[in-house]
DNA sequence: TTCGTAGTTCGCAAAATTACGAACAATAAT
DNA sequence: ATTATTGTTCGTAATTTTGCGAACTACGAA
């Protein structure tokens, strides 16, 4: 009877994943962190932070709001964005959890 | 006198995304899972706890090494990585302030 | 109706990522 | 000298990402 080694990737790794991957440029960094740090957050004022094309912050505001971590609202004509808090905090608990392995365990090489 | 408005990203966005870039993959975070949780840390040992070709662990712990994450010895004939602690404390530090960030305010949609 | 504002979507190009097998290097064992 | 072990590097292909301008949608105002 063989052990049968399954070779996917768990559900925690691939949501931890798609949160780091979300997170993984710059432009989207300076987003969230805006976002965190504001309460009024539209698109425009969004674009106005970033040195980058309005059509690739469109882009890279879909990419948060299809990982979870943000959310938009129309408020005609303007676009609200924001911060979506349970995926925040659900990312951020992935995080520490992720990080706090390491600290449970002495290295072997550092 | 105007005021000149910054269009690059801050340094600290970018490591960040650095991080998070390299932490964007289910492979890579398996990688780091399990070297933050073993001791022993072969390239073999890494390569059987994925469904990838050698070649390509290969190509992800050069970019986890990139990135500053881990580290790797050679140790004839095998290979040793682990994680690079220093490293390791500054990103979990990077991550938990910027999830800090948004728990210090009042949300303005959620 | 026509115009202006605020964003999104489309179409495209360039670059980066992901993945693989094959070839290679370095050493140890036969 | 040949072979086996352990990984890395090379070459290549397929896909995804990043970015832009132009076209488009939706709405309100003139």
């Amino acid at each position: 009877m063989d052990v049968i080694k399954n070779k996917e990737y768990g559900l925690d790794q691939e949501q931890l994943a798609r949160f780091a991957k979300a997170m993984g440029h710059p432009a989207r960094i300076t987003i969230l962190n805006y976002l965190a740090s504001m309460d009024s957050c539209y698109f425009g004022e969004i674009h106005n932070e970033l040195p980058i094309a309005k059509a690739t912050v469109s882009q890279h505001l879909k990419e948060l709001k299809d990982a979870g971590l943000i959310q938009g609202e129309i408020e005609t004509p303007k676009v609200k964005y924001c911060i979506n808090r349970d995926n925040w905090e659900k990312a951020q608990s992935y995080f520490a959890t992720f990080f706090a392995l390491k600290n449970e365990k002495i290295s072997c090489c550092n």
